[in-house]
DNA sequence: TAGATTGTTAATCGATTAACAATC
DNA sequence: TAGATTGTTAATCGATTAACAATC
């Protein structure tokens, strides 16, 4: 298929860059490692390595196109194809990634959430909010891929049991519980926590320095 | 001060560790490294060397005590202390955020949220939203330190530098953008591009292994 | 004693950085 | 040519894993 693996730490990068690039004024403009590093507060070494890994060769002097690299990235994260994808949970938290506009951008295209007792029957962008009853049902007619867990974590497991009992291979959890799954689901969890942990932590260390 | 330095690998592994130790039942009890590794997916020499690092010593045949465990990790994370926020962004993400419960668990205490153009005067769970306007004031006068950006990400530059000059030193930013800060600001950002990205790559890997 | 647990020391792996050579 | 850029190869750093010894 073309792409050969890349690093983990590479993969956090690229979306960065990939940001970067996209926020440049101007067309067709080139521009080198260098700058790049500089703006986002990288190695300049790095950076080269980087972009050499996912894009083809640059030219001296001239740098790269800034608008092959957005190509070469997004070609490379697959951000151009769509992947079908419904939520659980239609709390704050679960809405609010119902209405985010964004992750259109990044091949995600969230259908539909199902709640346990919908308040309303769609969301502030008009999505529909049905019940969880409805989930398996429309799983299988709509082939959907990926399943996003928004409810308390008291709950997140048996939600993870019955999005793969209806056929979902890809979890997003975002419940701060580690889920056991079979194997050949894949789970990607968020955890808010170490976020603001670290945050604090640093604080708490400069603060010595000061 | 206590508490050595630790790896930003191990800093990510605490909070789960934790999640997974106040889920356990029971009173009183003893945990081994072993289990806690089964439980969690993990290697049992890496949790073993990772809970020694941030607790005393366990016992042979015992294990250690998840009692003293939790303990040692929330000291360790500092969960225990509170930190004086605020959210700049009322929208449906930043309102989710503000009503988050659980942040207070982790010693992030939001007091208030920031808008241009607040439609409502406060959250669903009471908490006040101002106009952008009373920012300084607040900040200075009720000792904020930590800044949250959940604002679009054409805008969130202007307000990091807005809280900065507000006397904030550590951001949490939620906009899709790399901000630049003077030195001694701390800035943590989250990045949601990289976990759908992991998260369908990973599909499609398995897509052919199938 | 045997076995479940602990901890430690050395080997491996992965990623970053540094030093260098090549090109327009 | 000089300098800005590229790429490559080797050195360093950090984290994980494996092998072993110690203890209740």
């Amino acid at each position: 298929m073309g792409s050969a693996k890349i690093s983990k730490a590479l993969l956090k990068r690229l979306p960065v860059y990939l940001n970067h690039l996209k926020s440049l004024p101007g067309e067709n403009r080139n521009i080198s490692a260098t700058a790049i590093a500089r703006a986002l507060g990288l190695g300049h070494v790095q950076v080269r390595k980087d972009l050499a890994k996912i894009s083809g060769e640059g030219r001296c002097r001239t740098g790269r196109s800034r608008d092959q690299l957005i190509q070469d990235i997004e070609k490379y994260l697959d951000f151009t194809s769509r992947t079908t994808s419904i939520i659980v949970g239609a709390g704050p938290f679960g809405q609010a990634l119902l209405d985010y506009s964004r992750f259109e951008n990044l091949g995600l295209n969230i259908v539909a959430c199902f709640d346990l007792d919908p308040i309303s029957k769609q969301s502030d962008s008009g999505k529909p909010i049905y019940s969880i009853g409805r989930l398996e049902f429309f799983c299988k007619y709509y082939d959907v891929h990926i399943g996003i867990i928004a409810v308390p974590a008291e709950d997140a497991q048996a939600v993870c049991n019955n999005l793969v009992s209806c056929g979902i291979h890809a979890i997003w959890n975002f419940a701060p519980v580690h889920l056991k799954v079979p194997d050949g689901v894949i789970i990607r969890s968020e955890n808010l926590a170490v976020s603001v942990a670290s945050l604090r932590l640093q604080m708490r260390a400069n603060e010595g320095t000061e």
